[in-house]
DNA sequence: TTGTATGCGTTATCAG
DNA sequence: CTGATAACGCATACAA
């Protein structure tokens, strides 16, 4: 039997309309109409029909998703499929959702964020990249009462309706869980990535972290852990020599873990001098990747579901406008282990 | 624009009860009239509103799903909760979901499929454990054109709208590249299970085959695999004695692979024995095997979305049923890796 | 064989 | 401050 809103209009001794008035606190009504009402509606036990509304509703909802440009990095074309999947789940409803995209330039950042701003959204998601930036996007998005969602990167500071994303730390341990698994005895890892200029914030140091803790907390072993950082302000062939120059130095090393996405470059250099005789383990499954992945250059990737990332904060943020659900503050995604045997059934990569 | 009902019967020159009844079928109408309709239909790009629809529906939507009994085998207790978790998001449809449990013997799923061919369903999902009852059941259903959908377990010949489930073979493939890339020189790999009475059919043996199919493969060193089946009709402490026994006979066995969901058995006999010093891989996130998996009696499990399993199936079904939406016959589930640093993150399971 | 009217539960407008 | 009522898009019983 389904409590619908005569039915507590009724209970109440009022009429319809101002059940709904007071359900959506739209004002023009008595403090003791209000309590006779939510006396009804808690003995009744209401609960509103999602259809019918949507189908009486006026205004559409509107949710903008801030994201960088796939262009500059590929990692982020996942995420925004999982918006379009989102988008196409939520096509019945009166929602409308658009992506706006951004190069990772801090002054591009900001004038995406004005636009947004300018453009009166109902909520927000958007990828924190910069810091101080991020900051007083997430102030200005508040004193507008603005609900927003941050993916991939998480800021205690902003407070977020909800992170959805990895945590960057167990990463690391699990990469370094499975190290310490495939490492010989008497053998050495080098943690070396290929990084642009200085990032000023991504999962790099907390992936390194991460790894470094969970050496610390087992036995040591005889193994020690190199690093190496590559800088791109180089041609290619100059930091191509400098990874097998270091490898040649450090005969023992048996096991390279490249903490950002790019481990295929590290592969296209091991694939050129034909050294398959090193454990590869990255994160992120970038189309590179995965193709090294199953040349065998490269031998686990980390996945973190990227697809999800943008899915469930459209969700989320869908379901807490709409539907006036609770929301987790910490939606943490899986902490995926692939190579060349399961990729194939990884997030429905291959459809 | 949203082109309705109305829009298409303007067009057409009929009234939108006319082509309502062509749109569904239901008879009393003419040819030509029915050309005139379908044109428009394409013509204009009609699709229906779900949402009005659903309002204004009368009768609901049944659909069972006949799982084994968790008490039995706690497996089970994921896909069910999947299913519940179906339930609830699809609350505010007009579809009833119900659940039947049978215990894992030919009679009780027998008499269970005869109770639900006699309740008339829209649609069935069902676990097909025994392969002769279940595809007669399939064939019933077939008859009076149920649609029903398969999960964790594949039958090729039944012809389900969709299986829903891990592919065993990859399963134990992954699992085999584990063991290779953690496997010492010069040591032995044991395939362990204690099984109960003869299963008809289980994942059992196409883990097992893909698991000897990677090694084939693969240059084989000189590590060699060994068999152990455990009847569990003895009494406990013979087949712990059995194990161990196995193991101090074959000191160079380092690696135990537990093809089925009862690693947990093997581990708490290991764990009585203080023999930490193998590396155990088994399948399925039971909460037993998980507390293994943290205390280091098991290194790594093979997931399977369990809880995915029992939502997919119902949501698929529910959206051929009620959205007409075209099903791919394969709803081929991840193979997860999890060990003790990523378990946490596992598929809602701390939840 | 076809058209019309009513209802589904909610929102939103307008008259009291 | 409150009540009545017309939409929203579709299904369906009933009238023609």
């Amino acid at each position: 039997m389904k409590i619908r809103i005569v039915d507590i209009a009724d209970k109440a001794g009022v009429s319809a309309g101002t059940v709904d008035r007071i359900i959506h606190q739209r004002g023009r009504y008595s403090e003791k109409t209000k309590e006779k009402v939510e006396k009804a509606i808690q003995e009744l036990g209401y609960a509103p029909d999602i259809m019918a509304r949507n189908l009486a509703l006026k205004k559409e909802l509107h949710i903008v998703c801030l994201i960088p440009n796939p262009n500059d990095t590929k990692y982020w074309e996942r995420p925004i499929s999982g918006i379009h999947k989102a988008i196409s789940e939520l096509a019945s409803f009166k929602v409308d959702i658009k992506t706006v995209l951004f190069l990772p330039r801090k002054d591009d950042f900001k004038i995406a964020c004005e636009q947004i701003l300018q453009s009166n959204p109902d909520g927000v998601v958007y990828v924190p990249m910069f810091l101080q930036e991020s900051l007083s996007f997430a102030e200005l998005l508040n004193d507008k009462g603005i609900p927003f969602v941050h993916i991939n990167i998480h800021h205690s500071l902003a407070n977020p309706l909800s992170y959805v994303g990895q945590d960057p730390i167990a990463a690391g341990k699990t990469a370094a869980s499975l190290c310490a698994m495939a490492l010989q005895k008497n053998h050495h890892i080098l943690i070396a990535y290929i990084s642009k200029e200085k990032q000023e914030y991504s999962h790099l140091q907390d992936r390194i972290d991460g790894f470094i803790q969970y050496f610390d907390h087992k036995h040591s072993d005889q193994s020690q852990i190199f690093h190496l950082d590559i800088k791109t302000n180089k041609d290619e062939s100059e930091y191509d020599k400098q990874l097998m120059q270091y490898l040649n130095k450090h005969p023992n090393i048996q096991l390279i873990y490249v903490p950002n996405s790019r481990a295929y470059k590290i592969a296209s250099i091991l694939k050129k001098y034909k050294r398959k005789d090193f454990i590869v383990i990255g994160f992120d499954t970038l189309i590179e990747n995965i193709t090294y992945l199953k040349e065998g250059y490269i031998d686990l990737i980390i996945g973190q579901q990227s697809k999800s990332q943008g899915f469930n904060a459209v969700m989320l943020l869908f379901n807490a406008l709409f539907r006036k659900e609770a929301v987790n503050p910490q939606n943490l995604l899986p902490v995926d282990i692939l190579n060349a045997e399961n990729i194939d059934f990884y997030e429905g990569l291959m459809q």
